[in-house]
RNA sequence: GGCCGCGUAGUUCAACUGGAUAGAAUAUCAGAUUUCGGCUCUGAGGGUUGGGGGUUCGAAUCCUCCCGCGGUCACCA
């Protein structure tokens, strides 16, 4: 339509004025003016003399002559207001009812992208920010799916280094023998409490240090049990059977308690990394690199890039032992990840923006030296997520723990819905997965209608609020629809099967829906370029307004023609399709009543 | 200090990437309904888009200088 619209355009100016225009600008109507299609006038002005009003009139009427959907027009300012046929929204709106899955593109790129995210450190738990991290790096990974591009989800576990044996190390001396099983904990809490028991052991070590005189500095670099854990790790890399063995012990603990919280996330990878086996891989590369020119050598023997020419500073990328950094590793890493998956041409990073300079090197490195996919690279940057009682600081111990928040929200969700009475009427069982669905989708809505790059505030009471910008809100006007079908006996399989023909008298909240629907792929598409959950999430915010302010002024299941009823019904249960599909893009469950 | 990001109603967020009178929700206020000061409707107020300057038919959006908040400037990851 908009393709036929432009080129018709183009066409009536050229006929008109004798003039050809690279572009024609459309947009849709804002809502306070009358009309559906918006060609604005102002850009020709400068390939066409006069005014645009009269400019606006005459293309007016050329469109209304020669395009049979446009059905009426008007111009305001410099703004042609282009109205379409009843038919043509009809016809628009049979056509989406016959798509199987609508809003997902049914072509298919050449090419894979590969979605990284989570990514923790396998010394401490998964906490709100991790939340956050897995929302977004999920739901892009489905946008870009539904977009039509085939899509690997990967994490790199960073399951190597100090940290890990500073758990360790907690463990034999204050632990041993304790397991999961035999406490009772989730093993990645198990292991970030011996992480916790360190740190306050290394504490108090300094403090005896320093009360017998020794400098605070030279303490924190010299107590006991920290140069311990540094033994331990040059064990490690050693490849000490005892140590290594813990290790192996410890970090599947702690793996089986990430797993648990992936799985209530609902999160999913489709292959793991870990850097105890890419962490060499970048070195290579290095040395490849240092043949070639990208890299140069100090008089130490450390590897650095001079990045000064690119606006940036000089970044090094092996250390004077010849050991490896967190560049190095990510180097390794992304290469190892297009040998391993040949078809990949493009990855997304999500991680937290204050790695923002981090990402900016690293893809600059891998073009630098040489491939191709490093041009569709992407940070998917995103900022904290504070409460309300302030910033979460890992060392005061106001993190958010994941599983932690998970149940608060099913809970905060049950004390609303018990306040509400909206859930009377169900048995014991349906009212806790129901809370479950709701808790869930009231914290991930919330933290993805926002805009990735800004901070947030979440406030768990307001989230699951059933009124406003919520997810309970979009939730329960699915659960509300599902009932309307019911009612109306409708069934799924119709809708499929559907040919159907309608030729009703469009009530203006009809057309407004029917509209509001027909751009749904175009902003799964946009979400996709933008990598942005947030264009989804608001626009099924605006669906659902719009559809409650439909059902508020006209009777979907009342009096009337049998034809219109059908037509209302239909639609209906359209909207609740694209919900579904919407939240299923941001990755929340609808229930199908609540 | 250099670099990066952010700053929009009291609050939480939008604004189709330069378009029309900057929109929702929430909170507040006023009505309606009501055996609750609860729930549900209806309506209203609320903005110098942090500030100044610039670019043009047109700026929250682009350029520039200030102000504020955050991040980052490790042979940590």
């Amino acid at each position: 339509m908009e393709q036929q619209l432009i080129s018709k355009t183009k066409e009536a100016v050229s006929a008109l004025y004798g003039v050809e225009l690279p572009t024609v600008e459309l947009q849709p109507t804002r809502k306070d003016f009358e009309g559906d299609i918006t060609i604005v006038i102002f850009p020709m002005l400068r390939f066409v003399k006069g005014n645009p009003e009269k400019i606006g009139e005459a293309i007016g009427d050329h469109l209304k002559g020669s395009v049979p959907e446009v059905s009426g027009y008007n111009v305001i300012k410099g703004f042609l207001n282009l109205t379409l046929s009843d038919e043509y929204y009809l016809g628009a709106f049979a056509k989406i009812l016959a798509q199987e899955e609508y809003g997902k593109a049914g072509k298919k790129d050449k090419g894979a992208v590969m979605v990284e995210y989570s990514s923790p450190n396998t010394n401490k738990p998964l906490h709100l920010g991790h939340i956050r991290n897995n929302l977004l790096g999920y739901s892009v990974a489905e946008i870009l799916k539904a977009s039509g591009k085939k899509v690997y989800k990967t994490q790199i576990i960073n399951d190597r280094g100090i940290h890990i044996c500073k758990s360790m190390l907690a463990w034999q001396r204050f632990g041993r023998g304790e397991t999961p099983e035999s406490t009772g904990l989730k093993g990645d809490k198990l292991v970030g409490n011996y992480y916790v028991a360190f740190d306050k052991a290394y504490k108090k070590e300094i403090d005896e240090l320093v009360a017998k005189g020794m400098s605070r500095e030279v303490a924190e670099q010299n107590a006991p049990i920290l140069l311990e854990a540094q033994e331990m790790l040059r064990q490690w890399e050693a490849g000490d059977q005892e140590v290594v063995s813990l290790w192996k012990t410890m970090n599947s603990w702690v793996y089986e308690g990430f797993e648990e919280t992936y799985s209530r996330l609902g999160v999913d990878f489709d292959r793991l990394y870990y850097e105890s086996d890419t962490y060499l891989l970048g070195k290579e590369v290095v040395e490849d690199g240092l043949k070639k020119g990208v890299f140069y050598r100090k008089e130490d023997g450390s590897v650095w890039i001079d990045l000064t020419e690119d606006g940036l500073d000089e970044k090094i990328v092996l250390r004077a032992d010849g050991t490896a950094v967190y560049m190095t590793q990510d180097i390794g890493t992304a290469i190892q990840r297009v040998k391993d998956f040949p078809d990949i041409n493009g990855m997304v990073y999500t991680v937290g923006n204050e790695q923002d300079y981090h990402f900016k090197v690293l893809f600059l490195i891998l073009k630098k030296l040489g491939y191709g996919w490093a041009d569709h690279l992407y940070h998917l940057s995103y900022g904290m997520v504070d409460l309300p009682e302030g910033k979460m600081k890992s060392r005061e111990g106001t993190v958010v723990d994941a599983d932690d928040l998970i149940s608060d929200m099913a809970r905060t969700a049950e004390e609303i819905s018990k306040e509400l009475g909206k859930l009377d009427g169900y048995s014991e069982e349906e009212k806790k997965e129901l809370y479950r669905i709701i808790g869930l989708g009231a914290l991930k809505y919330f933290i993805l209608k926002v805009d990735p790059r800004k901070r947030i505030l979440f406030n768990p009471e307001e989230s699951v609020d059933f009124q406003g910008n919520t997810g309970p809100f979009i939730q329960y006007t699915y659960a509300r629809i599902r009932s309307i079908l019911r009612k109306a006996d409708f069934d799924e399989l119709k809708l499929k099967k559907s040919s159907t023909k309608f030729d009703v008298p469009l009530h203006p909240k009809e057309r407004e829906l029917v509209k509001q629907l027909l751009v749904f792929p175009e902003v799964v598409q946009e979400a996709a370029e933008q990598f942005s959950p947030a264009l989804v999430a608001n626009y099924i915010y605006d669906l659902v307004k719009e559809f409650n302010s439909f059902y508020q002024q006209v009777s979907i299941l009342g009096e009337g023609d049998e034809q219109v009823r059908d037509f209302r019904v239909y639609l209906s249960a359209m909207v609740g399709k694209v919900i579904r599909t919407g939240f299923g893009l941001l990755g929340i469950r609808v229930p199908d009543r609540m």
